[in-house]
DNA sequence: CGGTACGTTGAGTCATATCAACCATAGTGG
DNA sequence: CCACTATGGTTGATATGACTCAACGTACCG
């Protein structure tokens, strides 16, 4: 559940200089400003559910959160990332359907809510914002068909070690290359699109070879360019 | 390899009336029926290959299109079809990228090519048809989220009663319940994500179990309840 | 201190991939 | 016209990746 939050200026907002945000006029970005509604979501809540009606997009602040379906059984699956500067929620806006992902914070995020037909008007009265959120939406659309392909071609060992990649280079990793993003061993399961006992199997395999060390569920990459190998990326 | 075509009608093309291209004017009309080449294509071959400049979008006026990624081992996986009034290559078009998929004939076609700056000048001066076009790449990314859970959590047997009510649905079937695109085993198993092999011993279950009838290519449905059940739908 | 969620490991099973052989068909060139 | 080749389809045997089920360990939290 969102906690009330004092109101970001949009007029300085990191977003706002962002490919997608940064053709708007003083005026658009301060009708936005005039409308939006800035929340506080802690770990594990949930900012829209599959086949809800959203009535906005969320523009992230801070924080990540991971958008995913629910299968036949139940489990999840991972279909991608948000994090601040990434806009979710607006494909159920622009269709005007229910949603078709839920959504779900992990780590604690800052939102800010937009009116759908906000939206709409920009899309509709700035051709260059319009053209942007298309780029936007297709590079999301590339994503997925190459995920699509990975998930039907490669075996869940290749995946996970390209997940732990796409982590790396998604979220980075610190000092010592220990991954910043933390994910439970299910979570991983659901993006790899896999069983959450085969992730730690093979999380254990890949420290034996000495491509990873583990520590509860920080994961520290000690051989990048074996693992691109394993993954054939 | 394309043969030159009379050119079409665009005021009086079936496309017109579709959303899409209803919002558009007399003079953008006009605009592109000046620029676009009507092209005739024949089964098998290809419009554009992954990885290469595509420099203007395709409207299929007739005929069957297959759009694929090819895989690490050079394994295709099908991603989607296009038929007529369906539009291919906007994609990497307006993100001005290499195309990500290749797109090879399965029914002989006729399609205009529209060049790449028209579909931009019109994003960014119809804000109408901005809209539809986000709509409608929004679609194909529900779409590809959908396939890709599918692909993850679906065992071959659920995937494959899944696409064949799905190949009904799109493509339509004959007065017997023959369905009307005809693929061959490979293409389906590139569809489902599976093997050759295991697509002929899926089909053959299908048909003990009085799914379906076959005969050749041709793939008849006898009982459609049974495959939704099936595919958990 | 007990409860809940997560992690780990082992054993057994099953679905699917792989490899190999063979058949059917159609198109090609001498 | 026929051998030749390529392509696609089928079947069987075998291997194996991955799932499931079950038990148990671990850690944090109220």
């Amino acid at each position: 559940m969102p906690d009330s939050f004092e109101n970001i200026q949009c007029e300085s907002c990191l977003t706002r200089t962002q490919n997608l945000f940064r053709h708007l006029t003083d005026s658009e970005i301060h009708q936005i400003a005039l409308n939006k509604i800035t929340q506080f979501y802690k770990r594990g809540s949930i900012l829209y559910q599959e086949n809800s009606h959203i009535k906005g997009f969320y523009c992230v602040q801070k924080g990540i959160i991971k958008i995913f379906k629910t299968g036949f059984d139940g489990k999840q699956q991972i279909i991608r990332f948000a994090k601040p500067g990434d806009i979710i929620g607006y494909r159920s806006v622009l269709s005007n359907e229910m949603a078709c992902s839920s959504s779900q914070v992990l780590e604690n995020c800052i939102v800010c809510k937009v009116p759908s037909d906000i939206l709409v008007n920009l899309v509709k009265h700035n051709g260059n914002f319009a053209l942007e959120l298309l780029k936007l939406s297709c590079k999301e659309l590339g994503e997925a068909n190459t995920f699509l392909t990975d998930i039907a071609q490669k075996s869940a060992r290749e995946r996970l070690a390209e997940i732990i990649l796409f982590l790396q280079n998604e979220f980075g990793s610190d000092v010592n290359g220990v991954l910043k993003l933390i994910l439970t061993r299910e979570e991983l399961a659901n993006i790899v699109g896999t069983a959450t006992e085969s992730v730690i199997r093979l999380l254990s395999e890949f420290k034996t070879e000495k491509l990873i060390e583990l520590n509860g569920r920080k994961i520290k990459i000690l051989d990048a360019p074996g693992l691109k190998l394993l993954a054939n990326i």
